[in-house]
DNA sequence: GTCGCTGCAAAGTCTTTGCAGAGAG
DNA sequence: CTCTCTGCAAAGACTTTGCAGCGAC
């Protein structure tokens, strides 16, 4: 599935380079590295989306069909992901949570109470200030995430 | 159980303030003021914790045995306290959500990731950035919340 | 009295786990 | 070869729901 070319995309770079860090972190910890992990990132990768494990599931079982992917072994590698700190995970109103690739730049969330729909935001200020409140409160920070929910400009102009 | 008496102290003032606009809510909408009701709410106010559904028909359990509250009342009446923007729930990292009064200020959350403890803070600079933002990407806004992980004080200490 | 509420237990979700066989190193 | 992974199905955790009797109004 690695492609034997060093004419890579922007986007293949940031794939291959995300793929090895995993494969590393595996040798790293003793374990093996298994066309079903491979196929769990690299879905993560390919969708912009945050998936829930169902989603993320369902997309994989579309598109490799043949490896009968059980559902356990994505909720098994997202749990592995997210220690190794590769993937996110958000929860919120509802049962059940979604991941995200975390390689990316740290962001927060606005979330459509309507169509459910995430966008991502940073803003440095906000960032800024989250580190001083911990220090103030002694506080060891080790991570933080802040949603803003309401109805998206989509669903505004629908209703 | 409501005190007839001039003589309330703040707190019971808020209570009985908070208890009336819970009664007048159910009668609004038709639906009776129950003793069970009435104790999840008390208790929820009693509380300065953040309350699973477990934890909360725990105390109340402790509190009023001969009451026999189920759990799936205290799942109901919480839903409807949500609903109705009386309480707020917290949910993260693991399994199940908190819950916590939401009449009191708006305030977000720092959650140690040792012991599960909840501090709460306000910051108005994040506040205003936070309703800018929303303002720039178009979105209606109509609640957000933040949270950040990290190890509190205490759990530092005991390491 | 009526109609909503409650406790109970059963059913639903979502997630985790035990196990025997498959497969990576 | 060894020892981890996987899919499956069963078990778990948390939450919701159906129902018959109870209780607020």
């Amino acid at each position: 599935m690695s492609k034997v070319t060093t004419n890579f995309s922007d986007k293949t770079i940031q794939y291959e380079q995300l793929l090895q860090n995993f494969k590393s972190l595996l040798k790293e910890n003793n374990l093996k590295f298994t066309i079903q992990r491979e196929v769990i990132l690299e879905t993560l990768y390919d969708s912009q989306e945050h998936l829930t494990p169902e989603s993320l599931h369902h997309l994989i079982q579309e598109k490799y069909p043949d490896l009968n992917t059980g559902i356990a072994t994505v909720y098994r590698t997202l749990s592995l992901l997210e220690e190794s700190d590769i993937v996110t995970s958000l929860s919120f109103g509802a049962q059940g949570k979604k991941y995200e690739l975390g390689a990316k730049e740290h962001h927060d969330h606005l979330i459509c109470t309507e169509c459910g729909n995430i966008t991502e935001f940073v803003d440095e200020q906000i960032e800024e200030r989250q580190h001083k409140i911990a220090q103030e409160l002694e506080f060891k920070m080790q991570d933080h995430s802040m949603q803003i929910y309401g109805v998206c400009k989509k669903c505004q102009k629908e209703n």
